[in-house]
DNA sequence: TAATATCATGACTTTTCAGTCATGATATTA
DNA sequence: TAATATCATGACTGAAAAGTCATGATATTA
């Protein structure tokens, strides 16, 4: 122990660091609680590469195959690493899926939590739709970070909530939440048509999300910025006040 | 063999029966080539029941904990049925899955060959108009049958072709393609608003998804009319012509 | 550099599941 | 009713996947 430079009791997340341009957009789901060397020696930066290359390799075997369909031994392999390795890091494929979103649903809720401050200190409808559509640039923003990660989401996001499918359906649920909460605020400030919140809510996010699948499975939907114009267009014109 | 009063080899579909108003929602993958006994005996209703039986139970157990997890052991004893009996009737739990989608694919390519159909005929925007709703009913009709159906269809048909889930993934290609055909037909007759036929036709499908699931999954959308009549205002609104 | 603790490895054990088959039960037919 | 073929059963086999661990390798620390 001596007197290193450090308090191991509270550092900051393992992985996380601080989330420089490029930090690695999961988590490690456990880093074995006693890690020797300092934060930026060699052990550490192995511990790094190993759960970064079992969570990229996992994330492409999921997309290929399907969460359920991938088997420990597959992401190994596909990462270059002995089995044992992978039970060194994450205790089941399980908690790799929760790493892979960890901070994609951190980025999400905080997004959606400041949205919901702002709606309600806003004053004017103005201030309204400047809330809405700084929370659409965050959002684009984190989904643009890593979009095999959105595409992960889409596909798996719809399976019952069993065994590693778990943190999907959770994201789910917290994003379902979000758009009807934030529908209905915008509904009662009129900004709306007069339709049931909900099914506003649930129709759009349905229309984005089918957007996104036929975009990431390579339809042909002309230009990404023309494509988005037409949606918001559509949004706007069937849902929105005159 | 002797002389039998039927021939055996082009009988009807072993399943299907006559569709009559309760006939089967599904055909047996592969009732035994060689079945004895006459089409209404005992051990043609035991066949029957059988068939029956396991896909119900199967339905059940996909709902429930996702097609992939699903063990042939779970759907037997879901089933009250040993295990060998399920390999009588079916080749693997893929055909399973087949066998419950089979009549929902035939009805739903049928219907939408009819409204194409219908459209090449159509000489006024209002048979135009007719034949889309046209459509609407007997697809609306064709979910109402057997919604589970529906719900296991929303619930896995984004996951990716592989195993079991191979027939739905079909069907969700095919019903994809209609949709895109006949935006794009509408949108030649001016139905539609100048926006890009895909776009409009992945729109209206991922909110009526959406919504769908919604439903399923219990949320509450206020009476189930006043939810569909809000949708079609959104999209006429949203995509049609003004 | 030597001592020490963590780390990586893949063979091994255990568990789970798919698919088979000998056996007794049941419907059909003569 | 007797003879016969199909049918239902669940124990069994083999394959695949999960999860473990003894061993040698590597980084850290004194």
């Amino acid at each position: 122990m001596s007197t290193s430079p450090k308090q191991p009791s509270e550092a900051e997340a393992p992985g996380a660091a601080d989330a420089g341009p490029d930090a690695p957009w999961f988590e490690p789901g456990r880093v074995p609680e006693q890690r020797p060397g300092k934060a930026g020696g060699k052990r550490d930066r192995n511990r790094q590469e190993r759960t970064l290359g079992l969570c990229a390799a996992a994330l492409g075997e999921f997309l290929e195959r399907g969460v359920e369909r991938v088997t420990v031994d597959e992401i190994t392999k596909a990462a270059g690493v002995a089995k044992g390795s992978f039970y060194r890091y994450f205790e089941d494929k399980g908690q790799v899926v929760d790493a892979l979103f960890a901070p994609l649903r951190k980025e999400m809720e905080q997004a959606f939590s400041e949205c919901a401050g702002a709606l309600a200190r806003a004053g004017s409808s103005a201030e309204l739709s400047a809330a809405y559509q700084a929370l659409a640039m965050r959002l684009g923003q984190a989904a643009l970070r890593e979009p095999r990660l959105v595409k992960l989401y889409l596909q798996e996001c719809r399976g019952p909530a069993e065994g590693a499918r778990l943190p999907i359906r959770q994201l789910r649920d917290s994003i379902t939440a979000a758009a009807v909460a934030l529908t209905e605020v915008a509904h009662r400030q009129h900004l709306l048509r007069d339709l049931p919140p909900k099914i506003t809510a649930f129709a759009v996010v349905g229309a984005v999300e089918s957007l996104l699948i036929a975009f990431f499975e390579g339809e042909d939907l002309g230009s990404p910025t023309d494509a988005a114009q037409a949606l918001v267009r559509m949004v706007l014109e069937g849902v929105g006040q005159r």
